[in-house]
DNA sequence: AAGATTTAAGACAACTTTGTCTGCAATATA
DNA sequence: TATATTGCAGACAAAGTTGTCTTAAATCTT
């Protein structure tokens, strides 16, 4: 698995948050049904895209969470970014600490190509492409369909 | 971490003896003491691509394990296969079950352009590539650096 | 045949990630 | 001020991965 079940949790919550038209607090309860995740899981991971500004939360009746700027300014690499850290886009391919230009591993060249194209492809997609497909094409978000299911009853 | 630490083990053993002059027995412990890597563990590791054909094994005295083939013949894409599987050629990227043409998540598309690329990539890298870099440039294969600072001594 | 060497196999421990539960802090409403 | 609702925080459990240890099976040497 290329990034975690926390970023992968995160990515999905951040997707739907964007395709609900009117960024407005949301419950995390909400999210969690909706998206079929652990609750207390989920709550932790939009802590952590709390912290590092992407979202904004509050307590209380009403309260929740919303995006903390427009969805065409988050990209989907600040999310990974924020989650996964960057690890991913700097570790060597076999695991070698020190692996750079100076020193490089085997694969070192050729993974460095990999690692780049996938850092500028996540670097292009902004959240709200990604909801755009969702709402569009009634994309999947969950393991269980949910959405599409509510969007597309009568097909399948 | 895109490959997980048994494959990276497996890897970085398959160039280790790919390296060395002459494809013989090579006990499993040698390989273990100069990679640095767990010896039961690695033993495991071998076990599967022995298993899977990808490499020969014989116990008792100056037994040990060698390729089952020329390392022209071992592309890295069969060593990746056969310990991780191929499931991170096939996955979702949001990780999500029966993603696919039909029912796509919303980064369906861009992912598979990139996990094609990455199968790509792994399916043009031979076994006897990664060996030659090794010896001609004198690799790093462990984390203690051990090859190389038996091939360059003077250095750092 | 006996003993040494080596891989094979499985039990088990340590660690990491993932998931659950409980209580606390903040806030709105009545 | 009391109560309900919500995110915050930490302890803890479950599951998966990684690493260790012991025994068995195969094979060579003597």
């Amino acid at each position: 698995m290329f990034l975690s079940k926390s970023c992968l949790y995160g990515i999905r919550a951040a997707i739907y948050m964007a395709s609900v038209e009117g960024n407005q607090f949301m419950s995390i309860r909400h999210i969690s049904d909706t998206l079929d995740i652990s609750f207390h899981f989920l709550t932790k991971i939009l802590q952590t895209l709390t912290q590092d500004g992407i979202m904004s939360s509050y307590r209380g009746p009403n309260g929740g969470i919303m995006l903390a700027r427009s969805p065409d300014a988050i990209l989907l690499i600040d999310l990974v970014r924020s989650i996964d850290g960057d690890q991913i886009f700097t570790e060597c391919f076999l695991g070698l600490p020190n692996c750079g230009n100076a020193v490089p591993c085997p694969v070192h060249d050729h993974w460095a190509t990999i690692r780049t194209d996938i850092a500028q492809l996540l670097s292009t997609i902004k959240l709200s492409d990604l909801a755009a497909r969702v709402n569009t094409f009634g994309h999947r978000l969950s393991e269980n369909d949910i959405l599409s299911s509510i969007k597309k009853p009568e097909s399948q």
